[in-house]
DNA sequence: TTCCCAACTTCACAGAGCGTTCACATTCGG
DNA sequence: CCGAATGTGAACGCTCTGTGAAGTTGGGAA
């Protein structure tokens, strides 16, 4: 149906993309416009939104994923959403699976990149985003940044709230405090593993008594949220 | 194909999948069916549904995306549905952007392959294969750390499972204490070797009568996890 | 600006879990 | 039947985690 997409403006990040991507969103007949962070994003946008976003993680992985995630949390989230990677960057998409709506493994063919965008694109930006992570009875709402244990509210602070939402988004999985702290901390965070020792206490004793064990210990590893599914 | 939920079948065409695939889906843990129609994958449909659909389309594109096209006008459309293609057949892609929900390009990593597919069973709802060690009835999943046997847990410490680990990892192979006491506990590790026996015992002890076999004593040597093709 | 309070981090200590070792029993090979 | 290798139970001691509290930071109000 569409000859050329017209109304139809991507983001896209780095400010100074690959010329290789330049060129191959130019001959598609893309218009894009080339953005330095997510509030430049904000400012430049289009009336009628971003039709989408495409990410080069070449240069600055962690800019581009902080990019990503910006975009993710807005009002109206962006979508879809497009990362190039190197094939050594792989191994980062798993624990990052909801910032991204598809992939493309650089150095590839100008005409992958192009296929990708125009099928999600098509598809009117893929899938849909859920706007909740719930586990039993524990909901967390991205939207409002509030969290519900069986319809009552938690009153959470900002980093349990970022780290009760990192667990529950990878339920069954065990992250050693390290891998927490430059998950949700950040990754240039410098500082005790005790930390994360803290804040799950305190999310235990507001999980309350009946609910603590939803955070697991598991010894000389680290923490898990939820049970394995083999354990039921 | 290697053991796990049950839920998780995933369809494969054609019948004789690339031996690349092949290897892939087991690496990463899935459970697969390959089948030679959409009739054939009808019949075999496991009770739950598929769980998803991989289609090679390397040797014959036509039947391929015949395949596909049956699958997705079916009453329950299966989903998600991932195409193996070459380079050359992309263009093949926009004339059928509603017939797969992603795509690789061959040759690809194999990594490419498990990561897409990941990312579409994640975004169905549906669960996310684990990284699994597996021998029979037992199963390590790295991802938890957590072990079951007959599907149910089993309640290891770290150095117990850490062992198991080890020795599932190598089944059939006989490793002196010396070995073990290196590699599972660490290179500058200076301790008696009975650690291991005692650690052995515990573990067995675990598995339960019925599998305190699948760590078998070699006298004068060490011990090895499964059994011996030689053994009678 | 200055103060204040909430949130976050760090610290210190105690308790529990777990790994290691030892002593003794048992089995295996010759 | 003997010696060596292994199985077994118990006890010791260390490491890791939970926890209360002090210390630090940052943002908002007066």
């Amino acid at each position: 149906m569409s000859t050329g997409p017209t109304h139809d403006m991507l983001a896209v990040y780095p400010e100074s993309p690959p010329i290789d991507l330049a060129r191959t969103l130019d001959l598609a007949g893309h218009r894009w416009k080339a953005v330095a962070s997510a509030a430049e994003a904000a400012g430049h946008e289009p009336a009628q939104g971003w039709a989408g976003a495409v990410v080069a993680c070449d240069g600055d992985p962690e800019g581009a994923w902080a990019f990503c995630g910006a975009l993710r949390r807005r009002e109206n989230a962006v979508q879809p959403l497009l990362v190039l990677i190197s094939g050594a960057q792989m191994a980062d998409l798993e624990l990052r699976h909801d910032l991204f709506d598809d992939f493309c493994i650089t150095p590839c063919h100008p005409v992958e990149i192009e296929t990708r965008l125009r099928h999600l694109l098509a598809r009117g930006g893929g899938n849909v985003r859920p706007d909740v992570v719930s586990y039993n009875s524990l909901v967390l709402n991205l939207e409002t940044y509030q969290a519900t244990i069986g319809g009552t509210p938690l009153d959470l602070t900002y980093m349990e709230y970022e780290l009760l939402k990192f667990l529950a988004q990878n339920p069954g999985k065990v992250f050693t405090r390290e891998t927490l702290l430059s998950r949700v901390w950040g990754y240039e965070y410098y500082g005790g593993a005790r930390t994360v020792d803290v804040h799950v206490r305190r999310l235990r004793a507001k999980l309350g008594e009946e609910h603590a064990n939803f955070i697991e210990t598991v010894r000389s590893v680290g923490y898990r949220f939820g049970q394995s599914r083999w354990s039921a």
